[in-house]
RNA sequence: GCCGCGGUGGCGGAAUUGGUAGACGCGCUGGACUUAAAAUCCAGUUGUGGCGACACAGUGCGGGUUCGAUUCCCGCCCGCGGCACCA
């Protein structure tokens, strides 16, 4: 019988998924796997050959899980929130849900053609308003903690895109999608306060070993935790500039102090500057520079506050203080101490504006430092911080999250705004004052103050998306919720909380609702704990659920080392703080993918046309042999150039095995060759530890070379099932064919991962190899627990070796047992 | 600039508590089958020299340690990814 993929593939897909043969067992005494993708953004694009790369390799591991004994949840879902959507929509004049809900059926076609068996019951979806519900559900909790914060501050904002972006959106200046120009504009802003848990994720990176390395010294950068020490300079503006540095030893060597143009201690002190005028047009021109001007050039500029000086209060001199755009006002205290003998940027400006240069430090000891000539560095810095009463502080280079957006399609925020505090005080009364934080989130408008009140989770329905005509940006800094009367004007319960559209009388007051949305990370910064509890509609997920299932123990994707995956860890641990999970990281082990690149190994894009979709690959090969090419092109992290080249070495593959099954359920043997039921018993140790590893590539290759050991041979039935079950994960329809033509009972994924039997394997006789002066001249056979004095036997009975003794006198003898003898004449 | 990862045949790659470099797959060469082709099967395939047995060289480059180095150490070169004036 030939081998049609085409003829059985859908059959079996469509039988597993009535059969629920994926679905995961809440209640189950097994031991619990979960294992999750990074869920995709379903584009408008579908999928090309490098999206199926992860996803087959998560499926392979969790069929091997579920073979060996585990419940395993393996859930997908979709990210689909974001810029691309509410584009599409507005181009195609339709809401962006049905944008939405035609991708995903692309998408999830798509995945089932690949045979990918994921528990589709758990499906999930971020725009889906039971979902959403639960991202503001979540959202309450930030605000009641007062994480959620109001701010007006500079952002990132993009008149083409016509929204502010985070700086995670942005790459060299531009926006990351449209490559359009950034403006800094100053805005009021939701603030989520990860600053605050800066500590906590820097330290619990300790508690993921299974991460990479690579993804933990990331976060560590993004993150930049410093220790250093804080303390103050005298001027004679009369007022103190406080500085942050991490090498205090060196104060006796900072010959200028240098302020960031925009920061608070510079508006203070400039009044009293002789050249204001020359300062105000510097500050001002580098407040136009955007962040790729910075970028392009490197060159310092600054001007010196002519009048004015500060005090080096260890050497006790005066010395200058510059104005220069290389000192950020968002770092530190927006002001540095310049030691340009120990510090490349200090150095540069020194020589911009020809300032001094003290080199105190030498080979790690103090010089021209007065009493602190030959100290070490660290009894140096000791020392400044007694003398000038430094206290240590930690710093961080990671910023508080700018949480909103100016856009339609997003989360929008479970908040109100109601005027003046009187107002917010009768509110504070009723039960929403349990969701307040300490202190108001306030902000004012033309001399009103209007407050930040949170709609309670049993009124969020109040707080669901507009279904309107119109939903196109407003052209202003503010987005398009705010262009919709009916979404803005709304009215509020003093005493209950609950939000309406309508005032039913007494109690009811005018309230505004928040107009802009959350960004697309919110959604996928909890999802991986809703796929525990899918369906729950009073809270995200239950507490059981997660004691259940939680942690994650693989979450496998690409990209994303920072910002997603800091984002998650951050609201995990919010949530660990609110009772809501009681383990601390979500993510036990983490697998890094590599991208499958275009052929040229430029990034894959739509635009470029420079890839090949799955479905033509599958009607070429069937959806097997493209699982199979798709783990054995090589390794799970590595990034590699897609090629249609190995696909047929695949196909014969599984041709192969199809021609020898057909032998050996005709053959009937009740007992294999020796050298094969050994080849068996090896691959099946073998590929059990690949895949557990996420080797798949090896994996696949050792099923190969036992293939090739085992065809000629014959075969016991038995036997050819074991080696078939190594197969299945990897191609569950040709798997499952052949299973069922075995007259076996049940689906093939539902039985058990074959036992090694240690006795089949032979590997009594071993290949010694034979070294003579470091060059490999020969081998021997030899038994493998065989003594030294019987190796040498053989060994100088060796004509090979006879050969090159000739003549020489043998120096020294070493033997490894079983694998190498090294001989020095 | 800083941090991380990598460099092995014509190609994807395998092998690292130091122990036969190039497994497996693709491609290529020759052969069998066929009227012919496809498919399949068999043999070969790192380079140089040799009819051949075989010899020498060989894992980015230069050194070192070792009986033995793709693997460890020192110094470079190149590529990729991330961060980027963070005091």
């Amino acid at each position: 019988m030939e081998f049609k993929p085409e003829e059985f593939e859908k059959k079996w897909q469509e039988k597993w998924e009535s059969l629920h043969l994926y679905r995961a067992d809440d209640n189950s005494t097994a031991p619990r796997c979960f294992v999750v993708d990074m869920f995709p953004y379903p584009s408008g694009s579908s999928m090309h050959v490098g999206h199926p790369r992860g996803y087959v390799a998560t499926d392979v591991y969790s069929r091997f899980k579920r073979m060996s004994g585990f419940n395993v949840l393996h859930p997908m879902g979709w990210d689909a929130f974001g810029l691309p959507a509410e584009e599409t929509a507005i181009l195609n004049k339709e809401y962006p849900t049905v944008t939405v809900n035609r991708n995903i059926d692309k998408f999830k076609l798509q995945l089932t053609m690949l045979g990918l068996g994921y528990d589709w019951s758990r499906e999930i979806n971020t725009t889906d308003p039971k979902y959403y519900i639960q991202t503001q559900r979540i959202f309450l909790e930030f605000f009641k903690r007062g994480l959620a914060q109001n701010k007006t501050v500079a952002v990132n904002w993009c008149p083409e895109l016509g929204t502010v972006l985070a700086n995670e959106d942005i790459v060299d200046g531009k926006s990351e999608r449209g490559g359009y120009p950034v403006y800094q504009q100053p805005m009021r802003q939701w603030i989520l306060a990860i600053t605050q848990y800066a500590d906590r994720l820097v330290d619990d990176l300790e508690l993921l070993p299974h991460w990479p390395e690579k993804i933990k010294t990331a976060q560590r950068n993004w993150i930049g935790r410093s220790e250093g020490h804080e303390f103050e300079f005298v001027t004679t503006a009369g007022i103190n500039v406080p500085v942050f540095t991490t090498r205090l030893e060196t104060l006796p060597g900072a010959t200028f102090l240098v302020l960031a143009p925009d920061s608070e201690i510079t508006k203070k002190i400039i009044p009293s500057a002789a050249n204001l005028a020359e300062i105000k047009n510097y500050i001002e021109i580098s407040g136009q520079k955007t962040d790729l001007d910075k970028q392009l050039s490197n060159e310092k500029t600054g001007v010196i506050i002519e009048g004015v000086t500060a005090t080096n209060s260890f050497s006790n001199t005066q010395i200058p203080i510059v104005i220069a755009d290389y000192v950020l006002s968002s770092y530190g205290t927006g002001a540095i101490m310049a030691v340009p003998a120990h510090d490349e940027r200090d150095a540069e400006m020194a020589q911009v504006l020809k300032l001094p240069v003290v080199t105190v430090v030498e080979a790690d000891k103090m010089i021209n430092a007065g009493s602190l000539s030959g100290e070490t560095i660290l009894e140096a810095r000791q020392k400044v911080s007694k003398m000038i009463n430094a206290t240590s502080q930690k710093r961080f280079k990671i910023r508080d999250w700018v949480f909103s957006r100016q856009r339609f399609w997003g989360e929008p925020f479970p908040i109100v705004w109601v005027e003046g505090q009187d107002n917010y005080e009768l509110i504070a009364k009723s039960p929403v004052g349990k969701w307040l934080p300490k202190e108001p989130v306030s902000y004012s408008n033309e001399a009103v103050e209007y407050f930040a009140v949170p709609v309670l989770p049993e009124f969020l329905s109040a707080m669901r998306l507009p279904q309107v005509e119109s939903y196109q940006a407003t052209g202003t800094l503010e987005g398009p919720l705010a262009g919709i009367s009916e979404w803005v004007n709304t009215f509020i319960n003093t005493e209950t909380g609950e939000v309406s559209n309508e005032s039913r009388g007494e109690n009811w007051i005018p309230a505004l609702r928040e107009t802009n949305t959350m960004p697309q990370w919110a959604g996928s910064s909890w999802y991986w704990l809703r796929y525990m509890d899918p369906t729950n509609e009073t809270a995200p997920f239950s507490k059981e659920s997660s004691k259940y299932w939680g942690p994650v123990n693989v979450y496998a994707g690409a990209d994303h080392a920072v910002a997603h995956l800091i984002y998650a860890r951050f609201w995990h641990k919010m949530m660990q703080d609110a009772g809501m999970v009681d383990f601390p990281e979500p993510f036990e082990r983490l697998e890094f993918l590599g991208y499958i690149l275009a052929a040229d190994g430029t990034k894959i894009s739509k635009r470029k046309g420079n890839s090949r979709s799955p479905e033509d690959i599958v009607k070429e090969v069937g959806a097997d042999a493209f699982r199979l090419y798709e783990t054995f092109i090589g390794p799970f992290e590595k990034p590699i150039p897609w090629s249609d080249n190995g696909l047929i070495g695949c196909r014969r593959f599984l041709e192969k095995i199809w021609r020898l099954a057909e032998t050996v359920i005709e053959a009937k043997a009740e007992v294999s060759d020796p050298a094969a039921a050994s080849s068996i018993n090896k691959t099946i140790q073998k590929v059990g530890q690949d895949i557990e590893t996420f080797k798949f590539n090896t994996a696949v290759s050792s099923m190969m070379i036992c293939l090739n050991e085992i065809q000629k041979s014959v075969v016991s039935i038995a036997d050819f099932k074991s080696y078939l079950a190594l197969l299945a994960p990897f191609a569950p329809h040709m798997a499952e064919e052949i299973w069922s033509m075995s007259k076996a009972e049940g689906s093939i994924h539902l039985s058990s991962w074959p036992k090694v039997d240690a006795k089949m394997i032979n590997d009594n006789e071993v290949t010694v190899a034979i070294q003579i002066n470091g060059k490999h001249r020969s081998n021997i056979m030899a038994s493998r627990d065989a003594d030294e004095a019987t190796i040498r036997g053989l060994v100088l009975n060796d004509d090979a070796v006879k050969k090159y003794l000739a003549g020489s006198e043998l120096k020294k003898f070493i033997y490894v047992p079983g694998k190498i003898v090294s001989l020095i004449i």
